[in-house]
DNA sequence: ACGGTTTTCCGTACAGTGCACGGCTTGTGT
DNA sequence: ACACAAGCCGTGCACTGTACGGAAAACCGT
């Protein structure tokens, strides 16, 4: 009688039980739950049940992780749908940027350190100069326009983070909230004579980020017609404003 | 024979040897010459000269040193000189505050970790907050422009000093540097049909830097003037646009 | 079926970290 | 002259990233 498969059991693990998905995936979850600061390779090889060294295979280093894990959650971003107009598709897009980096607050104190090269951080760059080369924007009005909505961002929740971190912790005393609050808010009120600013915390930022970005946005749409009083920006001598047909036309293609 | 001063030599010291001014001077020193990552309470002892545990008379945490220094190198912005358009005054502003990102690489790590609540960064907002309030800018549209404003000129610096830091470093061999330059600035290429993009760089994030900032500053002056196409934000409920004086006359009528 | 090679795993060790604790030194008030 | 307090800091502890080298397992050519 032949020894089949469902008698042996599968013993001790057969193929490498770690795998650089697996790492990623475990770091994703080990910086939800522990913030930066509290991310250590001996914790997340804990999580994995492995030894810390066995980490090493698969990684060269604590940043190599921090990397991966940073555009894991990049690619959490999901593809647009349909053809859009270009302003409806970046406030989409850039609206999930936002809610991916409250999801996992360590986002952008890591895009504030390391520079974003992997393949999902690329793919949202490539889109965004995309849609807006579509629009019209062009030479180094587009790289600044692409530059300026994703500092704004990045820049925009780091602020939030930081707002929540400090005032929501539950070590965070009465006192100090309050302190902090009327630092904050307090500002807004001076200058508008409004005082009641209760507790619509969280719908004011949704907010305030899509009025920051209403604000960038009406500026580049200011560039598109010249119509608009722009008289800047002399343009380049070069004369060509033949764009070269991209490489992949697959992706680029359904933008607009 | 009196025993004059000039005779007693000064001994050991008298007062107390370090103070908070010195260490924060230290720290900034520190932080500049080793970056956040090489800050270490250690080091900025043997700057000092002094144990590491006697900065703890004068600071709790790693972390106090760190917010101080941030507020002190955010204090090494000018003030503005006369009365200016809001335009002009928040334009040389934020061009300094790049300035000083940039000389200090680490404050946009740590922007993006620790709420700026130290009496220069307020000192800063209020300024901000008086110049647009002056301009006209009132409720959230306030508050959003004041964030956009320094959300932008934070995730700019911070992703150009990454830059610097990836692409400068000596360890850095010409391979990466190429590749990692083709990728960004290929996209530029890629979309405008300029090919040739040299060196340079330096020029080349001033202009994206003022542009982005132009930008901004287009959407933020957009709704200043009723006549431009912005018909959202039905405004307040609330009656009242009397703008109630500010508590210290001093700082806020000379700006504007 | 078996020896050898490669791949995966990881225990140990080392230099470094932030900081709690408690003792020492020094200047001051009475 | 003495008590007291303020500034100083050596030692120690728990923790970090990771270099090194050895054990175990998986694969492979014969």
């Amino acid at each position: 009688m032949p020894e089949t498969i469902w008698f042996r059991d599968e013993g001790p693990p057969r193929r490498p039980r770690l795998s650089r998905e697996r790492i990623v995936a475990a770091a994703v979850a080990h910086l939800d739950a522990e913030g930066v600061g509290g991310f250590s390779m001996r914790g997340l090889a804990a999580r994995l049940k492995a030894g810390t060294m066995s980490l090493y295979e698969y990684v060269q280093s604590k940043e190599d992780v921090l990397d991966l894990a940073l555009d894991e959650v990049i690619g959490e971003i999901a593809e647009p749908v349909g053809p859009l107009p270009w302003r409806d598709l970046l406030t989409r897009q850039l609206t999930q940027s936002r809610a991916v980096m409250r999801r996992h607050p360590w986002v952008p104190a890591l895009t504030a350190t390391r520079p974003l090269l992997g393949p999902n951080a690329l793919a949202r760059s490539r889109l965004f100069y995309g849609a807006l080369a579509g629009a019209g924007v062009a030479g180094p009005e587009l790289t600044a326009a692409v530059g300026t909505l994703t500092s704004y961002v990045n820049g925009f929740v780091a602020a939030e983070n930081t707002w929540w971190a400090t005032v929501r912790t539950p070590a965070a005393d009465a006192e100090l909230r309050a302190r902090v609050a009327g630092l904050l808010r307090g500002r807004m009120s001076e200058y508008a004579g409004q005082t009641r600013v209760d507790e619509a915390e969280n719908a004011d930022f949704d907010r305030q980020f899509a009025l920051g970005l209403d604000i960038i946005l009406d500026g580049i749409a200011a560039r598109l017609r010249p119509e608009t009083p722009a008289p800047e920006t002399p343009a380049l001598e070069d004369p060509g404003p033949e764009m070269p047909a991209p490489e992949d036309p697959r992706s680029e293609t359904r933008l607009l």
